[in-house]
Order: structure tokens, then C-alpha cells, then sequence
DNA sequence: CGAGGACTTGAAAGCATTCAACTGAGGTGG
DNA sequence: CCACCTCAGTTGAATGCTTTCAAGTCCTCG
């Protein structure tokens, strides 16, 4: 079963995942690719387990992934965690920037990262300059709450097992179309600990159910590397249709 | 305990939610609130439980909410349905139009609603000509999903009556900002079958739990009747707190 | 080699679901 | 005008998924 196609995929990552990304929504200007190559200079490597914001903090502007994964979260009073989203490379956060915002919630690297951080200036500029780029960040938009909208069915409605499987399935598809999968697998930097968090299980719970997927052959997970022995059966269980992602023609079988 | 101000808080509900929620966002000016009206004209009242846009469409522009709740909806192959938000007055979705999006999900009154629908090239004129609307509705984007977030959170990780509670504090803010509450309650047109699938929950779990809110003589809800009859304790209940709505000012003690 | 974090496993307890039956209010048609 | 139907809400009991608590293993890193 062949996930990705060689003559159309990338065989490693992509340089730019944020501008072919953006380039899959609408078709970027050439002037419009160099102006986002370069916004996103200058990205900083930070390591695991960093705060890049914290809930109350009046962020400059926006942050962009560039390699590693980063999450968003929320805490609640009694130390409760719940993870929002996955940034994988490629994503942003607070791009559809308003001064004077709060953050309501926080975003930290889970693996190490490359971040790049964009000024309000520098967006609007671009926003401004390149009606192509204002167009698919509002088309990001989009796309980020159609995944959160989903991460609410998954949660609201799944069962645990079910959870962790659509969980896997759309990482897959994302660090697909930007180069980051093997053939039939990832890297996956988090713990069960953060899955349990992602899922709103615990982690006894989220340790049960991988070992029951793992029984069953569906998946092998080995340290941070995640294989999908069948991936026609995780879809079963996930019950996953991409079409949230609107990825158009990038989107896997 | 007074939850209104008198003062600065309309005494009945507001002739133009959508205008008073931008507004409160970004200040606009005379020619865009004119603009606004003339966009929301000729709305339709549409009866109770009928669905506006399915999943599959592509929509032609985007939808407001002039009177009556509204909410969005997900299904699943076994027949169980998410809720992924509620529609108040003056809340819109799919404003931030992409050209040959599908619906990734669907969306369908509560009760009767008064809807606007407006076409993607008022849309554009509105954006082009009025940057003070275009910031507006960049930031009702931000506040959509922060919502998502929160309700990401509740799912996640607050038992059954916490859910609730959450849900009849922040329905009760928004529902204040547009001038549709009573002094101490609101008119909620949810069924408790839909209250469960908003939560996550059974419905009988939602009516055991409502009963316990009851019982502690948190709420009164006599049939779409919702009276808080502790304001204070329902918020500490939920662990509520308004600023992912980014009210500013706006927001309730 | 020690320490700590991540992962694993077992058993008990609990929150939530399912099934099933019943009440009550609202609307329809004879 | 009332019987009847339907849907929302209520209640009880049994089941079960998930959590919690606790202890122990494995692995990595300093």
C-alpha cells in the first residue's frame, strides 16, 4: 500500500512547509513567496518543553513553526492540561493579529523546535502587499477551526481507542504534505502523557489503548517512532475523513 | 446582585446585534455601521430544527444570526451528533469565505431564527471598503476559536455538572452583550438531548446533572426558562472565567 | 551508576452510559 | 372538545468504560 506517491511528493521535508502550505490554498505570486521567505527568517531553534507564550501575555505578533512540533494548551486551576492543537512546521499561531489581545491560552514546543517570529509590521505588510497570502491565511483560519471543531467530535464522541487512532491519522496527513513521513510512519515527540492530555484521558488509560492497537497490528510505536502497520484499518477506527483539513488534491488516498 | 448595569446595559434585546458586536471589537465608522445594515437586510425567519447549510455544500456567502439561536454540527456514521458551537445574534459563519470551500460540517436553528445570509460580493465590498470591518471580523475569527478552545477544554476535563455550568455561564455573557438576558436568566432553547451532545454527555446524564444544579439551588430551568439563581457559585462550579471571549469592558462582573 | 522521567501493569472505585419504563406537556385530528 | 400521538423530560437498575491509586520496570541522561 503505497501512502505517498514519489512523483508528486517531496522525498524529505520541505524547505519552506509555511509557503508550500500556503501555496496549496492559493496559488502564491513569485513576489508573494519572497516576501513570506523572507518573514521567516531568522527562525530561533528553542528547545523541548519551552513556554513560547503564556496565557496573558500581549504577544508582538505572530509565531511561526518551522521544524519540530509545538502544541498549544490550556491549564485549569486544579493543574489540569488540555492540548488544543498540534503546530507542526508549516503552522502559525496569531497571524490574524489584533492589538491589545490577551492570550487566553499558551504555546510550547513538545520536541525541539525552529520558531520564527513575525512582527505586526512585517504581517501587515505582507497581508497588505500580497492579496494572495491574505487569502490563504485566511484559509489557515479556517482550517484551524475546522480542526478544532473535529478535536470536538473526536473528544466529545470517541472512544479511547478511537481517539488516539484520528489523532494519528491526521498527523499523518499533515506532516505529509510537508515531507515529514516515511513511508508508513512519523516521529512522534509526544508522550503519552501529552496524548492523554490531547485526548482528555488519562495516561493509564491512553497506555491501555495504544497496547490494544498495538495487539491488533494496527500500529507499532517504538520509543518517538510511530509506524502504521494498517492504515486502512486506523481510518476504520478513527472513522477519518480528511476533508476537515481541505487539503484539495494534496490529500492522501 | 446586580449582573446588568442599568446604566450601559440595553434594557431589551439590541435592534442590530451584528453592528453592536463589531463594534464593541473595533470602533467603526458611521459608513461601515451603514454598510453593515444594509448587508444584514432582508433576513428570513426560518422555523425551529431546520438545517441552513449541510455538510458537502459550498455556500455562496456567509450566514448571520439576526434572532434566535443557531448552532454547528457535526454527525457521525453511528448517528451520534456534536455540536460544535452555538449561534447567538449577531454571530455569523463562514464571513471569512473561501471560494469552492465545502462544509466540513453542517448548521441548523435551535429555536425559529431570523438569518441574513450575505453573498460573498457584499462580503468583499464590505472588507475592501471598510478596515475597520475587516479588522472586526479578523477578531470575531480569534474569539471563534478561542470559544472552540475553551469548549475543547470543558469536554476534555471537566466531569458533567462543570460542562454545564460552563455552558449556561458563557451562553448567559454572550447573550448579555446583545441584550437578550433577564436580570438573572435567559431563554434556552436547547433541548437536553442537545445539551448533551454539546457536552459530550448522555442525555440522561445531562438531566441527572441538571437536577444536582438544581438541588444545590445553583439554577432554576423550567422548561426554556434558565434562571441563575447563584451567579457566584455557578461560575466557580464551571471555573469560568470571560476572557476568552475578549469582551473587553464588556464583559460581566 | 544513580536519578528521574516515561512507560507498564494490577486492582479497586467511580463516573457515565445503556436499557427500559413511565410521566407530562403540546399539538393534531376525528 | 377530547382522544391520541409524539417528544421532552424523569427515574431506576445494571453494566461498563475510564480513572485513580499504587507499585514496579525500563530507558535515558548526567
Amino acid at each position: 500500500m503505497a501512502l505517498t506517491d514519489p512523483t508528486t511528493r517531496p522525498a524529505g521535508p520541505i524547505v519552506h512547509p509555511f509557503i508550500a502550505k500556503l501555496d496549496g490554498f492559493v496559488a502564491l505570486t513569485e513576489e508573494a513567496k519572497a516576501a513570506l521567505k523572507q518573514a521567516s527568517l531568522g527562525a530561533h531553534l528553542i528547545g523541548p518543553r519551552i513556554d513560547l507564550l503564556r496565557e496573558g501575555d500581549m504577544p508582538e505578533g505572530g509565531i511561526l513553526i518551522t521544524e519540530g512540533i509545538a502544541c498549544r494548551y490550556k491549564h485549569r486551576a486544579n493543574g489540569a492540561r488540555q492540548i488544543t492543537a498540534y503546530l507542526v512546521p508549516g503552522d502559525t499561531c496569531d497571524l490574524e493579529f489584533h492589538p491589545f489581545r490577551e492570550m487566553d491560552d499558551a504555546i510550547a514546543t513538545v520536541s525541539a523546535c525552529r520558531v520564527a517570529r513575525i512582527s505586526a509590521a512585517t504581517l501587515n505588510e505582507l497581508v497588505a502587499g500580497h492579496p494572495t497570502v491574505a487569502q490563504a491565511l485566511r484559509m489557515t483560519a479556517l482550517v484551524d477551526k475546522a480542526t478544532l471543531r473535529e478535536w470536538l467530535l473526536n473528544i466529545g464522541s470517541r472512544s479511547a481507542m478511537e481517539r488516539i487512532a484520528h489523532l494519528f491519522c491526521e498527523l499523518f496527513v499533515r506532516l505529509q504534505t510537508v515531507g515529514l513521513t516515511a513511508e508508513d510512519g512519523y516521529v512522534l515527540p509526544m508522550t503519552q502523557s501529552d496524548l492523554a492530555d490531547t485526548a482528555g484521558l488519562s495516561s493509564v488509560h491512553v497506555n491501555r489503548s495504544l497496547q490494544s492497537l498495538r495487539r491488533q497490528g494496527v500500529i507499532d510505536l517504538k520509543g518517538k517512532n510511530l509506524t502504521i502497520l494498517d492504515w486502512a484499518r486506523l481510518k476504520t477506527i478513527a472513522e477519518f475523513k480528511a476533508n476537515y483539513l481541505h487539503l484539495g488534491d494534496r490529500a492522501a488516498a
